[in-house]
DNA sequence: CTGAAAGCGCTTACAG
DNA sequence: CTGAAAGCGCTTACAG
């Protein structure tokens, strides 16, 4: 596939121009004022183009990095690429930032600070021209500190409230109370909520949503949100359900898709019936509800919609880096499904 | 975060020596020959590490890749990387790289040749050092090409025989040769296979290892393969089983891991009872296992020695351009249950 | 519309 | 053990 290298001073000499000239062509450049496009003669162009092309032209990124001071690489820094919920949006994210042109650095935080720090650095020192991050747990300082430098930051999925910057979240509050509605129409009254015990927004707001939504409906005493521990999902889990009273509690919201799953699971491990004995909303889809005897109601985060916007916005920014940060807020869309109503009327 | 930017110059100037001197003792360079460090005086490498430190210095590693010619950047262009077998190879690769100071580039093919060579153009272009590849249908050509350069690079999961390269593989003749057995001794006899209709070495083997075992049972005579297309899973599975008389069929083998998943939902919803109706062994675990009233029996892929193997040998040629291609067969791993028995035994 | 020249920040033989 | 110098391949004001 490579024979000889080909580099931009090759394709002069075959066209008798200069170097610059070529570079210029195959760019297509903008002259500095902005608007109208460098003037090569058309003819001269297509010549260019025409050796190029024989040559099998290919860019030299690191040349180009280099002097242009750009990568036209983007980082993105999730919580875990392996998690359905942030693959697809890895996905979509790639498939996007291909059709612009750009390539996607991807890491996995775990959760962990120390590793969003060490992935921001190496991304940083790697040459990236902006950052997707969703934060994990105890980063503010880490994002504040991220800010000072002038790097194009989007934060997508949580938030950080302490600092100005540009985020794409879901409406989590509206998310919750609406699922908590759905489970009171279902005939549900004492609904508990299942949430990681992890200090981030969106379980933050998504805690604030039931809540709020509970004491609107008037069932603000028999209100409680469960905390599983993210390091051990399963066996917390277990723990958890194992000490709820199913005659009592009669509904239960996840926090999270990893939650949904994990603790259906275990629900189905402990033999309590959904709906029949638990109403159960969870959040976002999963493969593993697909085999179920019975559906599952569950609040659809707009994932092409994250994917999207976060891009979108990283790379405006790198072309306009004083714009004011914006926040975009996400619709959920409620999903329904017999696990969300007491009395099964629906056939699966 | 960024205040200044300094470069070795910038260090250089403040220890009072050379850029050059700056440059060996941050890279604790090796020698030409190969084995002995270049000697810094420890004392002097000290006093410039000290100041890079303060400088907070981070090498510009498009400066770095043009002048080494290395970009310590790996390409890894999966069939799809939101397929949760692709996604966790694609997590173990991630971390590996990363401990390595390699960053990955990953990329979907979808199955379409034309998007493989463009994503092989993309990531030469980047300037990768090396690329593991999972090569779909038709990409023989284009492999062959590829090798005709000289960028290090590992097939991962499939094959292409007519050319000589490093390889990552599964032994699938061997897995499926267990599962037929493990369905036999089940209680099984007219077992069929479900498979893509797809030209990849891994898919021709695992129906020449089921068709060889039928023959060894001397089951040869009621051996089937079904053809599903790649593009529409769904539709064509759900055709496919339907026409399957499980009165006389009574086992089914699934030829992948999206294939056993999408089929085990397409029985569910003809109520066909496994494993009463009919035995099933899938390709690899699935979430959407967990829930059903039987545990799945199934044939194991060492992910983890996929992406371990696939991204030692890529580091390796990277420094040795001239080794011979290897090929790494990796053992699959058979997990029992109650999917595979007719009577069943054991309890869920 | 085109060319000559500088320089991005680093590495790497080469010479001492 | 250390320094001076060249150069990786490109882009980009600047000057015509």
């Amino acid at each position: 596939m490579i024979k000889k290298v080909y580099t931009i001073k090759d394709i002069a000499r075959e066209a008798g121009v200069s170097p610059s000239l070529v570079s210029f062509a195959l760019n297509n450049t903008l002259s500095p004022n902005g608007q109208k496009r460098y003037k090569v003669n058309d003819e001269t162009a297509r010549r260019i183009m025409a050796i190029a092309e024989k040559f099998n032209y290919k860019q030299n990124n690191a040349a180009r990095s280099l002097r242009s001071r750009r990568s036209r690489a983007i980082g993105v820094i999730l919580s875990d690429i392996s998690n359905p919920f942030f693959s697809s949006i890895a996905r979509r994210i790639e498939d996007e930032a291909f059709m612009a042109d750009y390539t996607v650095l991807f890491g996995s935080t775990d959760e962990k600070p120390e590793k969003l720090e060490r992935l921001i650095r190496t991304f940083i020192s790697k040459g990236v021209d902006g950052l997707i991050i969703v934060p994990c747990e105890r980063s503010e300082r880490i994002i504040e500190n991220l800010m000072e430098g002038n790097l194009p930051v989007v934060l997508l999925d949580r938030d950080v409230e302490s600092v100005a910057v540009n985020r794409v979240v879901l409406d989590n509050e509206a998310a919750c109370g609406e699922a908590i509605c759905k489970l009171h129409e279902g005939g549900y009254r004492c609904i508990e909520m299942v949430s990681y015990d992890m200090e981030v927004s969106n379980i933050a707001h998504r805690e604030a949503g039931y809540l709020a939504a509970m004491e609107q409906l008037g069932l603000g005493a028999c209100a409680h949100v469960h905390k599983i521990d993210y390091d051990q999902v399963e066996q917390s889990m277990a723990a958890c359900l194992a000490s709820i009273d199913f005659t009592k509690t009669d509904a239960l919201l996840f926090a999270t898709n990893s939650l949904s799953v994990a603790g259906v699971k275990a629900l189905h491990r402990l033999g309590v019936e959904i709906p029949r004995q638990v109403g159960v909303v969870a959040f976002d889809g999963s493969e593993a509800f697909d085999l179920a005897p019975f559906s599952m109601a569950c609040i659809k985060q707009p994932v092409g919609q994250f994917a999207h916007e976060a891009l979108s916005r990283v790379i405006y920014l790198i072309d306009h880096p004083d714009e004011a940060p914006v926040t975009h807020v996400l619709a959920p869309t409620f999903v329904d499904g017999d696990s969300a109503y007491r009395k099964k009327s629906e056939n699966k």
